[in-house]
RNA sequence: GUCCCGUUCGUCUAGUGGCCUAGGACACCGCCCUUUCACGGCGGCGACACGGGUUCGACUCCCGUACGGGACGCCA
């Protein structure tokens, strides 16, 4: 049987990085074995889905380069479908109308409310499943109902017995029936409600695997009997442990703000794959045993250990559902602490790919940035291409963010620069000097007929002899003269990537003096 | 309140009864490399929640306790 799978987000609100996870791991597991993945957006809490979310879901998916393999669903547009299906089951007897009137509840707070709800009805001994209209006599439902009378549709759920299913994450779930209550399929406006929708969707959708958060575990029983109900064949079912915050708690949009939203990391200078390999690897590990030599054939190419940087390709090939954990991972992020302002494994992971993966991949995303920083220069794709990837490789190594192209790189771009006070001070007016020997520098780079690194060197060298002072001083002044920084790339190198005429035009500025001497 | 789930270094994790004086990655610290900073190399710090079993032997199996998390809605 063809293996389906889906990412069924709802659109009420970014997408935060754990529903991205499991959109991710649905991705990789169909990748894995040839099977469909389906985007179904979750739209039928009317109040709370916005276009904009959804839209911000659609661009994530994209940026992580998840693609996926048919038309989006909007549950939405099967709301018809949904309210017939629970006509169908109160025909069937296997499904009731209940005249309560509908009670008005807060959203906010709704948890502890339910809490202490249920800590109150165990106190009195008031069976929470009681419901008086359960077994009310078909005709006289009949009647109130075509006398206009509103009501919810519920699932009438046996009182004795037990759901049991295997979870491919979590093992053998089992759980009473006494712990369900009759859920309700239909609001008594007509609204279908959740369980009923991702149910009737998943059949029609054909869909094999569930792979979702843990937090739908104990509602899976609920789903089971709507399968049941409807004589449909029940999907196997794994649950991904949840992401946590820092203080333990479930993620959440509202408390953790941007940190948890996936077009943060896009917006900050996250390499889509850094960010879909760090992804991976919470929750998730490959199988690093070491297998046994068979006949002198290696059985397995194994991990070499230590491996954390997976391509795309090698994540698809070395995932699999039954390595998924069973324990909580915490994302680790500091908010006030601009070097630690995500977890550190994913700004480290995120430098990692900067500094190693192909130029040619990197270049188009940090022409982007340089777009967006108003940078760039079209001359950079044209004449001076060949001068802009070797700008790009010589300052990549030490950058955490594709940001850091336009800020701690900009001086290789633009003229419009900042200094560095720390380094200025450091570098340049440590050494009264230096206002005269700079400009010294100057004449002699300018008068190196083939600028390079070796002969900007060799320059300095000579010129640091003269003059009698270190060479070091003339590297550090130059460094922090023609990039502002007190840190950065060999200096020779910055040299030859500047040029002679650019280097010798900054060595002569007057700037560090006129901003920063008191 | 009821039910479900979990618990290995600060964080992500390896580990399926002897290979574990518990391995790796990130972070942190030190040294080397480097007249800068990174990278890289070497080293350091640092964990099996607790208590009982089972076993010749438990991080690994069983039970309990503690702690943490999740679910319980005419939300999704």
């Amino acid at each position: 049987m063809p293996i389906r799978v889906r990412f069924a987000p709802s659109p009420t609100g970014y997408l935060h990085i754990g529903a991205a996870r499991s959109a991710l791991f649905n991705w990789l597991y169909a990748r894995k074995v040839g099977g469909t993945f389906l985007l179904r957006v979750e739209d039928t809490d009317l109040q709370r889905s916005t276009e904009e979310s959804t839209r911000s879901i659609i661009e994530g998916l994209k940026w992580l380069e998840l693609d996926y393999d048919e038309e989006i669903v909007f549950q939405s547009d099967n709301a018809e479908k949904h309210r017939a299906a629970a006509r169908r089951l109160v025909a069937e007897g296997k499904a009731y109308r209940d005249f309560t009137p509908k009670e008005q509840r807060d959203d906010k707070g709704i948890k502890q409310e339910i809490a202490e709800r249920a800590r109150a009805q165990a106190a009195e001994g008031v069976d929470h499943r009681s419901n008086p209209f359960r077994d009310l006599p078909k005709e006289e439902s009949e009647r109130r109902a075509a006398a206009g009378e509103p009501f919810a549709i519920r699932l009438k759920v046996a009182h004795e017995g037990t759901s049991k299913f295997t979870d491919i994450v979590y093992g053998e779930q089992e759980r009473s029936y006494s712990e369900i209550e009759d859920l309700v399929l239909l609001r008594s406006d007509g609204h279908p409600l959740y369980n009923l929708s991702v149910v009737l969707d998943d059949i029609e959708m054909g869909i094999t695997h569930v792979i979702r958060g843990q937090d739908h575990l104990t509602n899976t029983h609920k789903q089971i009997l709507l399968y049941q109900a409807f004589g449909a064949a029940v999907p196997k079912f794994a649950h991904l442990p949840l992401i946590l915050a820092p203080n333990k708690a479930k993620l959440s949009k509202r408390k953790h703000g941007e940190v948890v939203s996936l077009t943060t990391y896009r917006d900050r200078g996250f390499v889509p794959a850094a960010f879909r390999n760090y992804l991976a690897l919470m929750g998730w590990s490959p199988d690093t045993t070491q297998y046994p030599a068979v006949d002198n054939q290696e059985v397995k190419p194994n991990l070499e250990p230590g491996t954390e940087i997976f391509s795309r390709q090698r994540l698809i090939e070395e995932f699999s559902l039954e390595r998924i954990h069973k324990s909580p991972a915490v994302f680790n992020f500091h908010e006030n602490d601009p070097r630690h302002w995500t977890d550190d494994k994913a700004l480290w992971m995120n430098a990692e790919y900067i500094r190693t993966m192909p130029l040619a991949d990197l270049l188009p995303m940090v022409k982007e940035e340089m777009r967006s920083a108003k940078l760039w220069r079209e001359e950079y794709d044209d004449d001076e291409r060949a001068w802009f990837e070797k700008a790009v490789e010589l300052i990549r190594h030490r950058f955490f963010t594709l940001k850091d192209f336009s800020s701690q790189g900009r001086a290789y771009f633009s003229e419009d620069f900042d200094f560095d006070e720390a380094a200025v001070k450091k570098n340049i007016l440590k050494e009264p000097r230096l206002r005269e020997l700079l400009p010294g520098l100057a004449d002699r780079l300018e008068a190196i007929s083939s600028f390079n690194a070796a002969t900007a060197e060799e320059a300095l060298r000579a010129f640091s002899e003269e003059a009698g002072v270190k060479a070091g001083l003339f590297i550090n002044a130059s460094r922090t003269m023609l990039t502002g920084q007190a840190v950065g790339p060999s200096m020779f190198e910055v040299f030859e990537i500047m040029g002679g005429e650019r280097s010798a035009m900054r060595l002569r500025s007057q700037r560090p003096w006129n901003e920063f001497a008191s």
